[in-house]
DNA sequence: TAAAGTTCCTCGTTCCGCGC
DNA sequence: GCGCGGAACGAGGAACTTTA
């Protein structure tokens, strides 16, 4: 193959001489392109010396006045070593730059469908703007801290939203991204719906709770037993999604997040009720590793997903 | 097989002679 | 006087050998 005939010639050459040679032919001056190249006179002529032995030609000779002038094969190499050595400079910079309109890659991201909702149409908005090649693949989240890390250290997804949770190894970075409030949903009809709910009503209707991982507990019955209170979890699912239509189907009561309801309400014949209770909220966070922190595409990954939380 | 010791090579520097 | 290039030297590292 021509490639690796090439790389066989190059490999005798050292292609530092080729730097060399290129001062040289631009100052033509030994001293000058020394002085360029941060060497001294001397190592710049020994130099020289090698690309002579090595190429078979003086390359440059002494002129008048002490220039030095370039030989036919010199002049010829000079445009084509100047291009080569612009392109290897390119190829060097071009690692640390992403150019989003022209790129074309897939990123990964492992959330769950409550992240998906909020994030996803204006990522996806921002995308088909600036970033037309841009895919983007949703992946389901691991619901242990161990599977979230294997997700991020293997590569296997690039970025996690996700709660913020404390106690993230060392290796991995964290990025708020949005806060979200806590409103309370019934059917439209419900007898909760027709006045204003009071702790005392709420703790007495059945609730659905959304439960990701399966398991009891939530912010909103921890807030409850602070009160010294408690509700009855008639069921649970473990997607967001489902809860507010199976909260138009039933007489249940949902405490969710406020964009899903503001995004549900309407189309459902939800009614909304501020909780009766002080209710903290919660946060999404994305969470990265160290292995792409620097990455310049993840980077602008991570900038995008910012904006389209903000 | 890995660590330590030895040899050899490359490169850069200083010094100095030579040519323009 | 300026600048190039050769000779000699030292530093650093690669490659090779020896040893435990």
């Amino acid at each position: 193959m021509q490639d690796g005939h090439d790389a066989r010639d190059l490999s005798a050459m050292d292609l530092n001489l080729l730097v060399v040679l290129d001062a040289l032919l631009a100052e033509r001056h030994v001293t000058r392109a020394a002085a360029r190249l941060g060497m001294t006179q001397p190592a710049c002529s020994h130099a020289l010396g090698r690309l002579r032995r090595a190429l078979g030609d003086p390359l440059l000779v002494r002129g008048t006045r002490g220039a030095m002038v370039p030989t036919p094969r010199a002049e010829a190499l000079a445009p084509g070593l100047r291009a080569a050595l612009r392109g290897l400079a390119s190829a060097i910079r071009g690692e640390a730059r992403f150019d989003p309109g022209a790129a074309r890659r897939t990123f990964r991201i492992a959330t769950g469908d409550y992240a998906e909702l909020v994030l996803l149409p204006p990522l996806l908005s921002l995308l088909a703007r600036e970033a037309p090649g841009i895919d983007v693949w949703m992946l389901p989240l691991s619901l242990t801290q161990e599977g979230v890390v294997a997700q991020l250290s293997s590569g296997a997804v690039d970025v996690v939203i996700g709660p913020p949770r404390r106690g993230w190894p060392e290796g991995l970075y964290l990025r708020p991204l949005f806060d979200e409030r806590f409103r309370c949903v019934v059917r439209r009809g419900h007898p909760a719906a027709r006045s204003a709910l009071t702790l005392d009503r709420y703790c007495a209707l059945s609730h659905l709770l959304v439960a990701p991982r399966g398991t009891p507990g939530s912010l909103v019955d921890d807030a409850l037993a602070a009160l010294g209170r408690s509700r009855r979890v008639a069921a649970t699912v473990s997607h967001f999604l489902v809860a507010p239509h199976v909260v138009a189907a039933t007489d249940l009561m949902a405490t969710l997040g406020a964009r899903i309801v503001d995004a549900a309400a309407a189309p459902l014949g939800l009614a909304v009720l501020p909780p009766p209770l002080e209710l903290a909220g919660f946060s999404f966070a994305m969470i990265w590793h160290e292995r792409t922190h620097h990455d310049p595409a993840q980077r602008w990954l991570r900038d995008q997903l910012a904006r389209a939380a903000s």
